[in-house]
DNA sequence: ACAAAATGTAATATATAATTGACATTTTGT
DNA sequence: ACAAAATGTCAATTATATATTACATTTTGT
């Protein structure tokens, strides 16, 4: 179950996962490992990338 | 910053904390916490919440 | 083709989410 | 008024999110 709303919206909004870990305060494994799948991130963290990347929650993380 | 949207949503849907924590599979305190604030729960956690209230990432869990 | 940037991934360490058990207080039903 | 249920909260432990360091591979620009 990768995270690929969260990949093509990072890459829509021409950031690398080493300057979106900056601009959220995480390290660049902690993006990639979220973008690679089974990785069960803070809501915390969730809400940073979101305002990063102009998106929602509900479009970045939900999984019906 | 206590998480008023989930308790509302919580009491609406006449469930206890410990009724909830079981829906989830976590233990009351837990819930109580989210609750009451100061809290950074998982994206697994808040979407387990989420459905189990019938409401969305962004009803419970987005600030602006 | 080449160098530089970006990405994938692993091992170990640290911070903190979540558990467990317990008790006090508040709320609800009768 | 009373008992039962629900909630608030604490201390100590366990599980896991995230950090750190490091290296290999892939992609991008020139």
């Amino acid at each position: 179950m990768k995270n690929k709303k969260m990949k093509i919206a990072r890459v829509e909004a021409d950031v690398s996962q080493e300057k979106l870990a900056d601009l959220v305060g995480v390290t660049r494994q902690t993006i990639n490992l979220i973008e690679a799948g089974n990785y069960n991130p803070t809501l915390k963290l969730c809400t940073a990338i979101c305002k990063a990347l102009n998106k929602t929650l509900d479009d970045l993380f939900w999984e019906e």
